[in-house]
DNA sequence: CCTCGTTATTTGAAATCTAAAGTAATTTCG
DNA sequence: CGAAATTACTTTAGATTTCAAATAACGAGG
């Protein structure tokens, strides 16, 4: 019923043009469903990203990894904080070497394991991170105002149900 | 009720790690309704990542282009593109020099402006994409196939919803 | 016609990101 | 113990990505 995708040039004044407007009438209601996550998922990280860069001139990437060890005061292992940020092993050592350099994070050597770093927030670095957390938070309850609140914990619900089956945990 | 937060260390075992990890009791639920969304968006992405490399040898944001321009065959403009994949116009200048090397799309000077290009696909890129896009439909099915038909239903609506406040129309 | 502001695209620099190979330390197991 | 497999991390190469500046063409006014 909904978004009939008649010709698309009919409405294209008002239409929205993202990801979606490669969805094609045959195409599977799954598949409408992943372009219109993807969307969604681009539409807030973009908003983000330019907030973050207007108001404190920090990267997204960075910011993240610094949202992980704040919350971790004892300190992530570089293995740790690849997985909680879903990014490669090598990205992560990329973006600690930067914050390293920049004196908001240290690098402690592991006790018990040679091999693994002990990453945590310097003094500075959770001063720094602190500031733009409050603000960051601000942000994000913008941009989600315009959902009820009933709406928002159906999807909160809806995206971990989906969440569990991704993960491998189909019985849930 | 759900996830009640609490000493992370305790489950860890059957945690998933993802970007999740970072929110905190105090957080706004509208914080962790980012998190989730942007960690299921995370998870489906790398699968289809792995898919597509691992059976065509092709990269996600190729595939992405390739996939719009499927659906336009007469072609779209730089800026469009732009638009719909949600990313810089030097982002698609790149993808699309590629694309251009390797055959698969092709650059007509758009009659009426002289500063436009317009992309379509070449009978091989074509070819090659119709390949891609059915086994692609397939994961993406696989994907979702976890939530049943009403969830996937109701997730559908509640992102639509989402995404309209996002775009600014937020009387809809 | 000419100038000015806007628009479409490209370019350049720096950062991010992946995949794969490499290094070093740990663990397993015969 | 000691070789083999694993694990933690880094490095390398290449692709993607953003941002900002530059280029070129359009469009409106005078």
């Amino acid at each position: 019923m909904e978004d009939p995708l008649l010709p698309l040039a009919d409405k294209a004044d008002v239409l929205p043009l993202d990801h979606e407007t490669r969805a094609h009438g045959d195409d599977h209601e799954a598949l409408r469903l992943w372009l219109r996550l993807l969307t969604c998922t681009n539409l807030i990280e973009s908003a983000i990203r330019a907030d973050l860069r207007r108001d404190f001139d920090v990267t997204l990437p960075r910011f993240d990894l610094m949202a992980q060890l704040y919350r971790h005061p004892a300190g992530l292992k570089m293995g740790e904080l690849s997985q909680r940020l879903m990014v490669t092993g090598g990205n992560v050592t990329g973006i600690a070497d930067q914050l390293a350099k920049e004196g908001l994070v240290a690098r402690d050597s592991d006790p018990g394991d040679r091999r693994a770093w002990r990453l945590r927030l310097t003094a500075a670095g959770r001063l720094a991170f602190a500031q733009m957390a409050a603000r960051h938070e601000g942000w994000v309850v913008d941009l989600m105002r315009g959902l009820a609140d009933t709406e928002r914990a159906q999807l909160y619900a809806l995206l971990g149900r989906l969440k569990s089956t991704l993960c491998g945990t189909t019985e849930v």
